[in-house]
DNA sequence: ATATCTACCTAAAGACATTAGGCAAATAAG
DNA sequence: CTTATTTGCCTAATGTCTTTAGGTAGATAT
């Protein structure tokens, strides 16, 4: 019989569509199999278990947004940068939803230390440096825009802003719009 | 034999705190018949599948958070309300993190319509009515609140925040408090 | 006391995860 | 080019979970 050419890396990336396909819950091991027309069985030459392929798939995610946003940061700053980012966050959850759900998905600490997330972090806090924060109040700011971000993205992917009007859109300008107003006000030493 | 006293309420209780326990994913009927010590066909009599289980655990929790909002926001306005109300939020998923992730559980549109989840909409305007908001600012306001507690508490409690300072209360406080000035700059017929 | 109902049971089948051990295809060594 | 070695994928088997079908005994009504 001809091989499959199994890898990890392709195990992942297979992964990562069918998540896009049938959601990152519906991603099993026996499911891949079926995909490559191989046994259960063989996947285990290449991934420890099914709980590793899942992190591997949230890594890739991970990355692969971190990625997108690091480029439509380039050459962009101010409202301007917040903007790219926020759709390009946005688009990405949109175009991948099993992906942003893997990207999700829980890591131990040692795994999310070595994953994309720290950059997350680190592109969120360059997108900042226009808007002239100290510390503490960037480091806020990071956090409040990471949970402004997946926690909005999130509730719209789920359908919570469906069958009302506005549009999910209109109210994502809003936001994001909201936010840069928000952000210019703390600039500095500016209190309450 | 003497009977277990089963009946579906007392199924979904137990697994709510189950996966307060476990972890909502890890709640199985199988586990739950365990916790009961009974067979687990047993539990069929009751629920009629193990996805109906999990839609009642969630349920349960978008119920008993939206009470609890209910109840902090009981004689507040304003600013108060808003940390009352954010706070009560997020207390709610430290306490019960099985059940706050219940509460994400997504739900089909009839049963969406038929949950908490209106509610926790209609608690949400209940609070903005303070910032006298005009339509449809009201709505991407409670959109954008909505999002912000929900990502950023799913954050926190995925350990997000964790081994970095300030403390997550810090930038939480900071946060609720910058959108209370950025729904009071918002107030009316105000642009920009 | 008998009849009905139903809560919980046993039994069985199907899906997924995982491990152990085997064969054949790719690769390296002669 | 042949032989040796590695290893990719296979078969087989076990355990867990979900779900359905049909039975029995304990609760309830007559």
């Amino acid at each position: 019989m001809a091989r499959a050419g199994l890898t990890a890396e392709r195990l992942i990336h297979a992964g990562a569509e069918l998540a896009d396909e049938v959601g990152f819950a519906q991603v099993t091991v026996s499911a891949l199999a079926r995909r490559f027309d191989v046994q259960v069985a063989s996947l285990y030459s290449h991934v420890k278990s099914s709980a590793e392929l899942k992190t591997g798939i949230a890594l890739f995610a991970l990355a692969e947004l971190a990625d997108r946003v690091t480029e439509a940061l380039a050459g962009r700053a101010g409202k301007d940068a917040l903007f790219a980012f926020a759709n390009a966050y946005r688009d990405y959850a949109r175009e991948h939803p099993g992906r942003f759900a893997a990207a999700k998905h829980p890591l131990d600490a040692e795994t999310a230390a070595a994953s994309a997330g720290p950059r997350h972090a680190q592109l969120t806090r360059a997108l900042l440096r226009a808007y002239d924060l100290d510390e503490p109040d960037q480091t806020h700011a990071v956090r409040l825009l990471g949970g402004v971000f997946q926690g909005f993205v999130t509730l719209e992917l789920a359908g919570g802003f469906a069958h009302s009007s506005p549009d999910a859109q209109q109210s994502w300008d809003w936001s994001i719009g909201a936010l840069d107003a928000l952000l210019r006000n703390h600039a500095k030493t500016d209190g309450e």
